[in-house]
DNA sequence: GTGGGTGCAAAGTGTTTGCAAGTGT
DNA sequence: ACACTTGCAAACACTTTGCACCCAC
């Protein structure tokens, strides 16, 4: 395993390397492969953002992915994180979420399982997913019934801990 | 029928006479009970924009709120409108909906149908509202066996009406 | 009369964009 | 080289807020 600062100011053809032998390389290679589809180009700081992207398990916001790949690229600026995001979402491999506040989720996790949906602690922020289907075979006949046919669906559920009513505090009060 | 804007230019004794013989009177005075318990007061431009909302079925946003209570009262302003739904939302009665535009939309049936969930047409942005007690059921169930106790719900179905697949044009592509 | 409410305009906040300089191919 | 990309800062769009005046109670 290479010291992830040198990884990173490794040249693309090194970079390849250390890709093909991550967890998440699938995702990551596809958004590889959608980039050169369309054309574009690989820079430094698409790369940093790119691999934070797709080496995180949590959703994460714009401001956090700017943050995360500055760790690995200081080079990186806001602007270029709000350039990429759109290219994300358009790839299919990352899911913008809109849970009410000013700012918007992304979820990488998407690409593996599409259909999932979240709960959110009220208390705590933290999102937990979930899939059902049950529940998508039952949107999906009333949307036909109604007329439509079903393209994409997303359930939000707020909640409670448990913990909270129980305990009085919720074990992960600050983990956000 | 009194005429609208003599209805409107009218003292708060004889508002009320005119709301409770309005079909949304059951929401419109749940709320203005909830106002009065808070306290707070009934002035002219909030008469405005409250019977605006719950004379309206439809799903509408703050500029649209700000310009249909305008035509009722002249002198609301942006900043009351801004300061009122926050009002109507805390009273359970307008739920707030993201559906991941810029701004936000107010569902004024909520009170009416507090676990309705929405398809939106991607053609003709027409939304249709639908409720489930099956999804329902499986969602707390879900939540529950999670740790959590639901709080509340949301769904957003994105949709094609069929009728542009058969026609080729959707029947409402210029309704909104 | 008084404390909450209002309009106005300025400030905020997350996101987008114009532009000149930089860089992958 | 050329066209795509970038960082910066200004611009944006929606929403919030400070303040002096106003008005419902």
């Amino acid at each position: 395993m290479l010291d992830p600062k040198v990884r990173w100011l490794a040249k693309w053809s090194s970079y390849t390397l250390v890709v093909s032998s991550e967890d998440r390389k699938s995702a990551k290679e596809k958004f590889l492969e959608f980039i050169e589809a369309k054309g574009l180009r690989l820079t430094m700081q698409r790369m940093a953002i790119i691999d934070t992207v797709f080496r995180t398990e949590e959703h994460f916001t714009a401001e956090q992915l700017l943050e995360w790949s500055r760790e690995k690229d200081h080079s990186v600026s806001r602007a270029t994180v709000y350039r990429t995001l759109p290219l994300l979402t358009e790839s299919g491999l990352v899911r913008e979420m809109d849970f009410g506040k000013d700012y918007k989720f992304y979820d990488p996790n998407y690409a593996d399982h599409p259909n999932h949906n979240h709960i959110i602690c009220q208390d705590c922020e933290r999102i937990v997913e979930f899939e059902s289907e049950k529940i998508e075979q039952l949107e999906d006949e009333i949307t036909h019934n109604l007329g439509f046919s079903l393209k994409s669906q997303r359930i939000q559920i707020t909640a409670n801990c448990e913990e909270l009513k129980k305990l009085g505090s919720c074990r992960n009060k600050d983990c956000h």
